[in-house]
DNA sequence: GGTAACTCGTACACTGGTGTTCGACAAGAG
DNA sequence: CTCTTGTCGAACACCAGTGTACGAGTTACC
């Protein structure tokens, strides 16, 4: 986009829009654009002079967040013990995933399908690049294949943010709990 | 509710919608009434005429689901090794989720909050009695509370339903990954 | 066969969202 | 200072769903 010829305000309103629409959906999935324009200090036109549809800007949000992620991501170090690098990695993994949750939904049923799996592919790869080597070491099991293990570890950490939410477990809770569970999942049988 | 003062007819409509609706949920979340009447080849006023709204029908289908499922479930033979029985419990189990993914999605938008824990309260306990037994015998780890493990296994069961949805592993290799992974899961580190 | 129960289609009122249009106004860029 | 760019609120058209009203027709039950 033509950012350079944006006018300041327009450009600071957009970025407004962006990071209220991000607090809103990570709220609410269904928030209407009056909502997210009102929490923006803005007119709701303003907001669709900016963003063409409502499924515009739920994928700006979306790629932003997985922006923000992959870079909080990335400085993990996943050297090592894959078993201490998946501690790690899930440490600072599935509190994104707890915070992104509601957004998520409003991604799947906003979006063309296919769309989000696509924005998912980096941090998926890192996971995947992580067990492979597990794997390679014999640390991790191999009689499963790579992308169910990834399912696995994905939906267990949604599980322990929708326990969270229904005040089943604390926050604290989590991380040792969803670790302690993958580890053990992924040992190798026998 | 008076089923006896009930007209042949109108019984027989009845069924036909909770059907219908059964079907039509399960397919997807958030079908209009209008589709669901079309379905069971009745007015959308007759829908109306036997369900005072929309949450009403979905509840009444729910509470059917629940039923039906009970049904099956009650008869897995849950004596004898835990592992074993948990094994057979998930072989039973895990279809009727992959089955009723979409009517739960339906039911948690459409019911006052609480209400669907409330109807799983059944199957849940069933669940729960058995890792209970599991873990007094020793066979399934007593590190991690067993609400957590009952999400887990949970969460591992919707995940492998996705991942069929979208072509990532077939229907019969299913059950055998739940299994594996739950097992291993489960069992006491060390 | 009469009657009460039920069904049907159409039509309507209502709700809550999306996206557009308009014209007046404000603010940044050069 | 001027002109372009952007903003604003109010209004509008539109869509899709829910739930209701009516009146004519049909079906089961006794």
């Amino acid at each position: 986009m033509a950012v350079t010829t944006r006018r300041a305000d327009a450009q600071r309103n957009i970025t407004a829009i962006l990071t209220a629409a991000a607090e809103c959906l990570s709220r609410d999935p269904a928030v209407s654009t009056s909502e997210i324009a009102k929490a923006a200090g803005v007119g709701r036109v303003t907001l669709y002079g900016h963003f063409p549809s409502r499924a515009e800007l739920v994928d700006a949000v979306f790629v932003q967040a997985i922006a923000t992620g992959e870079e909080t991501l990335g400085q993990v170090d996943l050297t090592g013990d894959p078993r201490e690098a998946l501690t790690r990695l899930i440490a600072s993994s599935w509190h994104l995933v707890d915070q992104y949750r509601a957004l998520l939904i409003a991604a799947q049923d906003a979006l063309p399908p296919g769309r989000v799996r696509d924005l998912h592919a980096d941090p998926m790869a890192r996971v995947e690049r992580l067990l492979e080597r597990g794997r390679s070491e014999g640390v991790f099991r191999t009689d499963l294949p790579t992308s169910w293990l990834v399912s696995v570890m994905h939906n267990v950490m949604h599980g322990a943010a929708t326990e969270i939410q229904a005040g089943r477990i604390t926050s604290d809770e989590a991380a040792p709990y969803i670790t302690a569970t993958l580890l053990a999942a992924f040992t190798p049988p026998e």
